[in-house]
DNA sequence: CTGTTGCCTTGATCTGAAACAAGGACCCGG
DNA sequence: CCGGGTCCTTGTTTCAGATCAAGGCAACAG
């Protein structure tokens, strides 16, 4: 039977864990530790040694890229369920930060890595994700290199209103939703490769074609999914 | 010990297979099959069913990513012992191309998976080397979204001398080193998400500079390394 | 109530790279 | 030797998005 620290674990169901049987929950709960962090926190930092890898339990972490000159890229974005951390790496390529509150089950890297060989089915999932998410990642170089600032804003709307959607709602993204943005300006510009200014002129840009509503900074109303569809697609 | 496949195979000790016992090797030969291709034929097209992974033995292969309108980035290139394919995956996001002729052992994907849970040190390799693709692609996502077009061309340059290097001397990127671009223009701009004419002009800026000389369109010689890799972190 | 701070919008200007255009070098087949 | 590819370079023009600059607005502390 699982320990107490994961009885009442939010993603149990749906993160690496999922792949245990009770047995092999209990052996992994011995190698966890939670840990809460606050929103601006570093989880890890670009050039320290790797040492722990972790499972985020709730909140959200970005990746950062950056040139040495300070020039900054966010390169992954990490939900509760998804894992987080460089297993076989000896330092951290990117520096991960809370971008809200968050809580996380993390292992140390060695164990950890110790623990995937005795355990196929985890090492699988792991697997699976990886490779997820090196599509993931292969089709943001697409947006990234090649889509303009019109289609990348709309394209990322589409994205947080389906995750948004996918929490309270079946999904199905047609007719008017309403939804928070999980994140500022700043950093949707951060996502996109782009300023924080070219962001609100497109935002602006969305409102006044009516295919958006902005109240507040951070709620998004979509009144026309199938126009921003189409923005995402060829603007 | 290996069947005739492998014996002569130039990668047997660097791709996947190089997990495997004499035993595992056997049986894997079973399920593989060489396949040559020649440069330009595409050996997975984005939309098909994902039924064939490869390993690749010779030659170079471009992995292209597209949008609807026919804009497009590659997003994965794929040299000899390189693994390609899309395991646990229904069908292919990418379109795989070759860029010289090239040859490649294939495996159904369905019975190498199956493989794979019984080979768990193949998975292992598998696993770290789809960590280490993810590495680099998200290290590529800043150069894409951040880089200007001189600091991407010579930081291309940087890569694409020290893995030439690495074929024929010991590493060490000092002092005039002569190699031939594994690729055109047009490939270096699809890599680097820009023109041809923009990867020309900075091909000329650094030859004007004295840091590179170039012979014929391939034949590239660096002459100042040191100024090459300033030009990669600040230009 | 008021000053501060963080975040967002909007406007004006600048600029790096794209787009467009023309021509050169090389290779190959006939 | 010629004609037609393919690939590369160079010049000119154009434009999307960066940069610079100025406020607006809400939250919050004192």
């Amino acid at each position: 039977m699982p320990t107490e620290i994961c009885v009442d674990c939010p993603v149990r169901e749906h993160a690496l864990c999922s792949s245990l049987n009770d047995e092999g929950v209990i052996a992994f709960t011995g190698l966890c530790q939670r840990r809460c962090v606050t929103a601006g926190e570093t989880v890890m930092w670009a050039g320290d040694e790797s040492r722990i890898c972790a499972n985020l339990v709730s909140g959200v972490l970005k990746m950062v890229a950056a040139t040495a000159d300070g020039r900054e890229q966010i390169v992954g974005l990490f939900y509760p369920a998804d894992f987080v951390g460089e297993p076989y790496a000896e330092e951290h390529a990117f520096t991960v930060t809370a971008l809200t509150n968050a809580e996380l089950c993390t292992v140390q890297r060695r164990p950890f890595e110790h623990f995937l060989e005795e355990h196929a089915r985890m090492e699988n999932l792991l697997l699976q994700r990886t490779l997820r998410a090196l599509k993931e990642a292969r089709g943001r170089m697409l947006s990234l290199a090649r889509l303009s600032a019109g289609e990348k804003v709309a394209g990322l709307l589409i994205d947080m209103a389906a995750r948004a959607e996918r929490c309270v709602r079946r999904p199905g993204l047609d007719h008017p939703v309403t939804f928070d943005l999980p994140m500022t300006r700043g950093h949707m510009a951060d996502v996109l490769g782009m300023t924080i200014e070219t962001v609100s002129r497109q935002l602006t840009k969305l409102k006044g074609a009516g295919v958006l509503a902005l109240s507040g900074n951070r709620t998004v109303t979509i009144k026309d999914a199938h126009a921003l569809r189409a923005w995402a697609a060829a603007r």
